[in-house]
DNA sequence: GGGCCATCTGAAAGCGCTTGCAAGCGCGGC
DNA sequence: GCCGCGCTTGCAAGCGCTTTCAGATGGCCC
């Protein structure tokens, strides 16, 4: 930097704030800075500028899992929109453990981020108390309930099983079931699988039949659970799974016994991935903003990073049915 | 720290060292020094240290996408066998542009990190001498070629296209062709595709078909692009597709228009994603060790960083042929 | 033309750690 | 009993920036 500052004829305090806050530096100092920025090819020491700042460009993201595509399309989308203005990205996957997103959190603050991202509203208390004491945004992404620690984005997947199980019913079935995974891990498919039961007990009067395996949620568990199911419930007429995947390989089961997709059995998923629109037959779905949520959670941010006065929010993103062939 | 000091009753440059290299310190110290950490909840301060010391515990990863669950996998066993050890993953998301994959690599340089991590051998040549001066070890994954820039985790896509092509004229197929996406873009699906070419040219004396649509690869793109080979050559009886995604969108085009897998037409794919052996019928592929990639990375990294001697390697991690019953 | 204010720039004091250097200490050998 | 060697420990000098504070500069009004 001292050597910017020379060749540009100013102290090292100009070139910093021409770097930084350009507006207080007059137009003709700037471009002379930035000429020979330019010419040295000068790249800023970002400890030494976050060190002597007590912040940093910089935004720790914890999600659950990252094979998980729903994740993958958020941060995907997330990077996109922060990395244009020079935010970094710090990646830490807890594994759907709140031991692990509490070590985690302690880590990220040791760099004085700009900005915490978690993934859903269940955090250790240590957790909590340790972020809201940092001063700086703290985003919950991907659910939406009660008591925010700071901003909230997400949807509510109470309300996905409510969707899930009415459509269901609307398509003139009754003996519907909910097939999830990891229901004990997953906090959000127990939600959608609650809110499936509600609809369920309220219409019908009776109590919903879950099956959920253990193992995390793919393609296998969902022509397993659905095995399971069959075996237990052989009258079933409708399904929803706790995402696509699971839904896929109920398809596929299905296939396999020669079990009519919709005419024996209705299947709605959760997710619409890539390939929802495009099995035979087409697979209704409910679709939740994977990419919104994180162009949602970045331009937010970007928001509190420029006007300090802007406060916490929730943003419910929604979702939305997308009705295919399968049901 | 300072105060971690007073109560431990040393000075500060024995807190460091007791935190940094534990065994220049006598282990009564030591002991006082963690207790007192442990008191206090002191978390050290990585900006400082990192200023202080001209390097960090964090790496720099760029993938082109995270979508693409192959680099999700990849970075999901990295983050698991890095983080016990205190390294932070930045992310970076080039989106296959190596324009973003500069910016991105200078932001991370900013940060003095332990290592950087590319996805990939194609790099602009000023990224490739910035990242060679850094004096860091920089590890180029998921592709194996000539003239790396220091270490390298991968395989040869070019092998994989050629077992694919294998494979189809194993099973008594001649008619064969490959299908892919975004060739352009993807270099190493380029390189799959090639190599597959290579064999059918050998073998059969002929140039291979290849239809390639200018879309990313998704089960859409493969429905689509199997549809156009369709009509180009109505007689093809084989088919590799550049992923299982696609290879899932040609399976479901199939049993749209009644052609029987293996019997008419034998598919293969790559990647052997959660649903290949779940589809009807289970999908043939060729599984590249994902995970592997992940784990063989971090752990040359750490080795590395233990050792300053250990030089940079070149990692052949393998693939396998899966054969199922699309082929 | 002088005085005052607004605007822009520079000097310098850290930010919280790491680490080279040197001093202190205990112990074994002569 | 003294010397010297190794092992520990503390001192203090930065690491490369940001930011406060004060000084310099120029414009404008009376």
């Amino acid at each position: 930097m001292a050597d910017v500052a020379r060749l540009a004829g100013v102290s090292t305090s100009t070139v910093s704030r021409a770097l930084r806050r350009a507006e207080s530096v007059s137009p003709a100092l700037r471009a002379r800075v930035h000429e020979a920025v330019a010419a040295l090819g000068y790249v800023p020491n970002s400890m030494a500028g976050g060190l002597a700042a007590a912040r940093t460009r910089t935004v720790g993201v914890i999600v659950p899992s990252l094979v998980n595509s729903f994740f993958a399309a958020t941060l995907d989308a997330m990077t996109e929109r922060l990395a244009p203005r020079g935010y970094q990205i710090m990646l830490g996957n807890s594994a759907y453990s709140p031991e692990t997103e509490a070590a985690l959190v302690n880590s990220f603050l040791s760099w004085s981020p700009a900005a915490i991202v978690l993934t859903g509203q269940a955090h250790a208390r240590a957790t909590m108390q340790r972020l809201l004491g940092a001063g700086i945004p703290i985003v919950e992404m991907w659910e939406l309930g009660e008591n925010a620690l700071d901003s909230l984005v997400g949807f509510s997947h109470r309300a996905v099983g409510r969707l899930a199980a009415r459509h269901l019913l609307d398509r003139g079935r009754r003996r519907i079931a909910f097939v999830g995974a990891a229901l004990d891990e997953d906090r959000r498919a127990a939600q959608r699988s609650a809110g499936f039961a509600e609809v369920v007990r309220e219409q019908l009067g009776r109590p919903a039949v879950v099956v959920a395996l253990p193992q995390r949620a793919s393609a296998a568990t969902g022509g397993l659970a659905l095995a399971e199911l069959l075996a237990r419930h052989p009258d079933v007429d409708g399904v929803a799974f706790s995402n696509d995947a699971m839904a896929l390989g109920g398809l596929f089961e299905c296939q396999r016994r020669g079990i009519g997709v919709p005419a024996d059995l209705a299947l709605v998923g959760f997710g619409d991935l890539d390939f929802a629109a495009w099995s035979t037959p087409a697979l209704s779905t409910i679709r939740p903003p994977r990419r919104e949520i994180g162009l949602a959670v970045a331009d937010h941010l970007l928001q509190r990073f420029d006007d300090p006065h802007a406060g916490p929010t929730t943003i419910d993103v929604g979702f939305e049915l997308v009705p295919r062939a399968s049901s």
